[in-house]
DNA sequence: GCAGCAAACGAGTGATCACTCAACAAAATT
DNA sequence: AATTTTGTTGAGTGATCACTCGTTTGCTGC
């Protein structure tokens, strides 16, 4: 059966996540990624095919663990407008090395390869929208739940969320001070619990 | 004195602004520059020094065309807070092919650059200081017209107002449809407005 | 323990990158 | 008209880009 890899996929998937991440697609070179998974040339184009194809790898690990990782809050919140509150609140407690402390990979992406990678460009909208879907199912459980309005259109609500993360999290890339961060998503936060409806009596 | 210049010098600039704010600064190459300037590489050169010279000019101008946009607008609104939210309401109304129908050029060059080349970022960052600067002006503004209590924080309010505008934009850039990208900065706009105090009497 | 095969290797490929400079052209000065 | 001065030109620079492929390495089945 031949030699056996001697290189972990995941955990070069995961180097190669946090690198372009971190320096985007065009600025990221092979040379960058060779030191990044340590792996020769060869080795690289025989697991992943391109440095185009190893981006959108890195991109779908981006979004599955970006989607997990709301679902685990959104499920352990008390509600899912106090989960969406919540949700804003983490960024700026996140430790200062933290990975997810930059802007977020799918808005880079889009900034970085929307004139000249169009199918990285289009995954990467699909995945923003997939996000957006998200948020919006837990809008609609607030409904659900009697805890805001019927009249509010989740659709609307949840593009709102995510303009208010894209630009929390820009601000964080930024490096801005955190106690204005802080403010900035607390501001959010409230926005979001300022929808609650006071619980009709009876 | 000499052979007088065959090119304009604000038209060159102008075009490589363009150039650059669409493409963003490591996906545009020299041979990109030489055909939107109508110049040859070394009169680039000659005319600009460098390539980084070059888009820091181009970021400049960006800079200070919005900023007059911005003042130009607010001294025109019949208040501070009006031209706040007016000011908000002027992206989706922008004809399909206006140049200012992207993302902020400042956020971009710091998406695009902030890894890479620290003297663009750091000129990027600065220009959004500047221009939460203005913001910030305008909301004190509103504070000593009676528009808004003098117990909110301008700077505040600032970020806040320049987040919504980064992701307003950056939806604009996404090529979100028109109603949506309208609905959003409809709802930043009433943010604004639901600020007023409703005047004391007497 | 050897044959066979798959993975790892890394020097090398042509293309493109930002950039230069010696030759040339045109306007101003004398 | 000759000289000086400045702007334009574009082929060419070395560096780096993404990527390839013949060779070497090491595991597996026999």
């Amino acid at each position: 059966m031949g030699r056996t890899a001697s290189y972990d996929r995941e955990q070069a998937l995961e180097a190669a996540m946090a690198l372009f991440w971190r320096r985007g697609y065009h600025a990221t070179s092979l040379k960058d990624l060779e030191a990044a998974l340590k792996m020769k040339p060869g080795s690289i184009y025989a697991a992943f095919s391109s440095k185009e194809n190893l981006y959108l790898l890195s991109l779908a690990r981006y979004f599955e663990t970006g989607r997990a990782r709301f679902r685990a809050h959104i499920a352990a919140a008390p509600s899912p407008l106090a989960g969406l509150a919540g949700h804003l609140r983490i960024y700026p407690r996140l430790p200062e090395s933290h990975i997810a402390r930059q802007a977020c990979m799918l808005s880079k992406t889009l900034i970085d390869t929307g004139s000249t990678d169009p199918e990285i460009a289009a995954q990467s909208k699909a995945y923003l929208a997939g996000m957006r879907a998200e948020f919006e199912t837990v809008f609609r459980a607030a409904q659900e739940a009697g805890e805001i309005p019927t009249t509010r259109d989740p659709a609307r609500l949840a593009r709102r969320y995510q303009a208010n993360i894209t630009a929390l999290r820009f601000e964080l890339h930024q490096g801005s001070p955190p106690a204005e961060i802080a403010a900035l998503a607390e501001d959010m936060a409230q926005e979001i619990e300022s929808l609650r409806m006071t619980p009709a009596k009876g």
